[in-house]
DNA sequence: GACCAGGCACATC
DNA sequence: GATGTGCATGGT
């Protein structure tokens, strides 16, 4: 599959930001969100110098997520940057390098450990922030895996995860570019599943997911 | 106007 | 563990 996308593709150049703070604050902002919208979001703290974990700590959540807004769920999204930045601080000195020299298995857990910062955000943090060797497992991935029969749609993030883990190379320049791949695929080829397909009287073409039943109801087929 | 987008937390059963 | 819902903007 690496190699199919590779050739009809090319590199993806992943993750877009300049610096590894810019990195992380993108993953936070990007969750359940169009990067469009996170690319506004981004312009708006650069413009305003709000790129740096002091400038992030030194302003007011209020004036952070006025600056947030394009990128949706701003207030929600403020707190979580303000309560990283706090981490960061907290434990690390404000220091990205000293963050990233921890065990990944120990920082794994601390990122989890913070409010709004779950599987996704977490492993997109190690590995285009960290440069280490985590697999990330989006929604697109789990989608054409499942479309290719390769795993089951309810499977969990860490099954799938596992998956990738185990049968590859533990390389972060690999993991990075395979999801990069993976996304780009998902986004221009394998679209959701229109609503009729999803109607519950024919569920065997593809099992419940969270959010399902809930659009599903708000207009029924 | 409906649907979608590079999730996550929390309540409830 | 499974399910439902809130969070919110901007593009198609």
């Amino acid at each position: 599959m690496y190699q199919s996308m590779e050739r009809g593709l090319g590199p993806q150049g992943w993750w877009p930001g300049r610096s590894r703070f810019e990195i992380i604050l993108g993953a936070i902002l990007t969750q359940n969100t169009a990067w469009t919208n996170v690319a506004r979001a981004i312009a708006n703290l650069r413009k305003a110098r709000i790129l740096t974990p002091g400038a992030v700590t030194d302003i007011s959540r209020s004036r952070l997520a006025r600056l947030i807004r394009p990128s949706g769920y701003y207030r929600t999204k403020a707190t979580r940057v303000k309560r990283f930045v706090r981490f960061l601080q907290r434990r690390y000195r404000l220091d990205l390098s000293r963050m990233f020299a921890e065990p990944p298995s120990i920082l794994r857990r601390e990122l989890l450990a913070l409010p709004g910062i779950g599987p996704e955000t977490a492993d997109s943090i190690l590995l285009y922030a960290g440069q280490i060797p985590v697999f990330v497992v989006d929604s697109y991935t789990r989608r054409i895996l499942s479309r290719h029969g390769l795993i089951r749609s309810i499977a969990s993030y860490g099954e799938i995860q596992t998956l990738f883990m185990s049968s590859l190379p533990p390389e972060a320049a690999f993991y990075n570019e395979y999801h990069a791949l993976l996304v780009a695929v998902g986004k221009d080829f394998c679209r959701p599943v229109p609503r009729c397909e999803r109607c519950p009287l024919r569920r065997d073409l593809e099992q419940y997911r969270p959010g399902t039943a809930r659009r599903f109801l708000r207009s029924p087929p």
